[in-house]
DNA sequence: GTCTATAAATAGATAGAC
DNA sequence: GTCTATCTATTTATAGAC
C-alpha cells in the first residue's frame, strides 16, 4: 500500500475477526519498567476517555484527532506516537466499551428469585446508563451503523452469555417461578427500555426537561421500567 | 462570511429554530409550469432518499456528497444546483424524517379501549420499524448525538402530541380501564421496545440470526412486544 | 517521547461553458 | 439544467530535529 495516508470514508465496515487492542508491547521493544508500563497506559487511558467523549457526540468522521488531542491535553504529533492511526483510538475505545457493555449482564444473578433477580437487573442497567452515558451512546451508535467492528464479538462473547441467561429465564418459567415469555425477548425489552434514557437523552430532556443527572428521575426510571416489564411476569392464578 | 467553505465538523449543534425546508421556489424565480415543479421535487426526492440511506448507515460526516450524487445517480454538480450544501441535503432529510416518525404517534386511537389501542399503536411502532428501518436509525443517531437540528420540534411539535396522548391515558388510569401507570415512562418504553428491533437491528441479528426482514418475525416480535408492555397494564382485582 | 514543519489527499463548493 | 475543470480549507499522517 506504501503510503499511507486518508483512506476513503467507507469502508469503515470491512473490519477484521478480532477487535484486539493494540498494546504498547506491540511498540519498538525497549527495557520497561513497571512504572514506564504505568505512565504509557495512563496516557492511552486518557485520550481513549477524551476519545470516547466526542466520538459518543460526533461520531467516528464528526471528530477530528486534533480535537481529541485538545481533549485529553496532548499534541496531535503525540498522540500518533501511542496510537497508529485514528481508526486504532476508535478501535481502542471500542474494545473497552464492549467489555463495560456486558459488566451487568455477566452479573445478572439468575439464580434468585426470578422478580427480584430481573429487578436488579433493570437497577442495574438503568444506573450503567446514568453512570457511562457516553458509553451507551457510542454503543448505540455503533451498532445502529451496523456494527462493523463489534460484529465478531457479538457472535460470539455476546450470544454465549445471553444464551446462557436464556436459558435460566426459560428454567423459571418451566418451574412455574415465572410467566411465559420468550427470554430473548424479554432481554431486548429490558436492554431497550433502560438504554434508552440514556440515548435518547436529548428527547427525554425536551419532554421532561429533566435525565439521569437528576437522581430522583433515576429513581423514577428505575421504578417505572421495573414496573413495566415485572409486572406482566408474575404468575397468575387467571393464565 | 465571504468563500463559502467546509465549516469546521463540530457545530453541527447551533441550529437554527424553525428547521424549514428550502423548497426550490427558493431559486431565481422562473415560470414554473406544474410538470416543471413536479420534475424538480422528483429528482429531490431521489437525492434525499438516496441521502436518508447513507447518513443512517454513515452518518452525516461519514458520508460524501459525491456517494449522495451517485446512488441518486446525478452528479456532484448537478446536486448543487438542488440543493445549497450537503448540510441542505441533510436538514431535508431530517424534515422528512420527523414528520414520518410522528406518524404513528399522531393515528393513536386513544379512545378506544386501552388494551386494544395500546395494543394497535405497537402494532404500527413494529410496523413502521420494518417499512422505515433507516429513518428509524437516522432518527437514532441524530437523537443519540444530541438532535442539534431537532430539538426545536421536539420541544413544541413532539411535546405538544404526546402530552395530549399522556393525559388521555391518565384519563383511562382515572377511570378504573388501565392499571396505574405513568404515560411517560410507558411511551418511552413503547418507543424503545418498538424502535430498538431495527435500531439494534445488527444485534438482533447477531443473536438470532434474523430481523424484521422476515415476517413471521415482524408477528413474534408484535405479540412479544405487546405482551411485555401490555400484560402489567390490565386492571387486576389484587391491586 | 515530544515538538516543528510539512506532505498527501479528500471533499465541499464554485466558475463558467454549453 | 447539466457538465468539465478547478479552487481551497481541512484533516490524517509522517519526517526529522532535539
Amino acid at each position: 500500500m506504501g503510503r499511507l495516508s486518508r483512506r476513503p470514508a467507507q469502508p469503515d465496515a470491512p473490519a477484521g475477526k478480532p477487535l484486539a487492542l493494540k498494546t504498547a508491547a506491540a511498540r519498538p521493544a525497549r527495557p520497561k519498567t513497571a512504572n514506564r508500563l504505568k505512565r504509557i497506559e495512563a496516557k492511552r487511558g486518557a485520550i481513549l476517555d477524551a476519545a470516547l467523549a466526542l466520538f459518543s457526540r460526533y461520531g467516528l468522521h464528526g471528530t477530528t484527532v486534533e480535537q481529541i488531542a485538545r481533549t485529553a491535553a496532548v499534541s496531535k504529533t503525540n498522540l500518533f506516537y501511542y496510537f497508529a492511526s485514528k481508526e486504532d483510538v476508535y478501535v481502542g475505545v471500542l474494545s473497552r466499551l464492549l467489555d463495560q457493555w456486558l459488566e451487568p449482564l455477566r452479573d445478572l444473578q439468575l439464580d434468585t428469585d426470578p422478580i427480584e433477580g430481573i429487578g436488579e437487573y433493570i437497577r442495574r442497567k438503568v444506573l450503567f446508563s446514568r453512570t457511562h452515558p457516553e458509553a451507551s451512546r457510542l454503543f448505540c451508535l455503533e451498532m445502529v451503523q451496523g456494527a462493523p467492528l463489534l460484529r465478531h464479538e457479538l457472535e460470539t462473547s455476546l450470544k454465549q452469555l445471553v444464551d446462557a441467561k436464556a436459558e435460566v429465564i426459560r428454567g423459571w418459567t418451566a418451574a412455574g417461578k415465572l410467566g411465559p415469555i420468550d427470554p430473548y425477548h424479554l432481554i431486548f425489552a429490558i436492554w431497550a427500555t433502560t438504554q434508552h434514557y440514556a440515548d435518547f437523552a436529548s428527547q427525554v430532556d425536551a419532554l421532561l426537561n429533566t435525565g439521569l443527572d437528576d437522581e430522583r428521575f433515576v429513581e423514577e426510571v428505575t421504578r417505572n421500567v421495573q414496573r413495566i416489564i415485572l409486572d406482566g411476569l408474575r404468575v397468575r392464578k387467571d393464565d
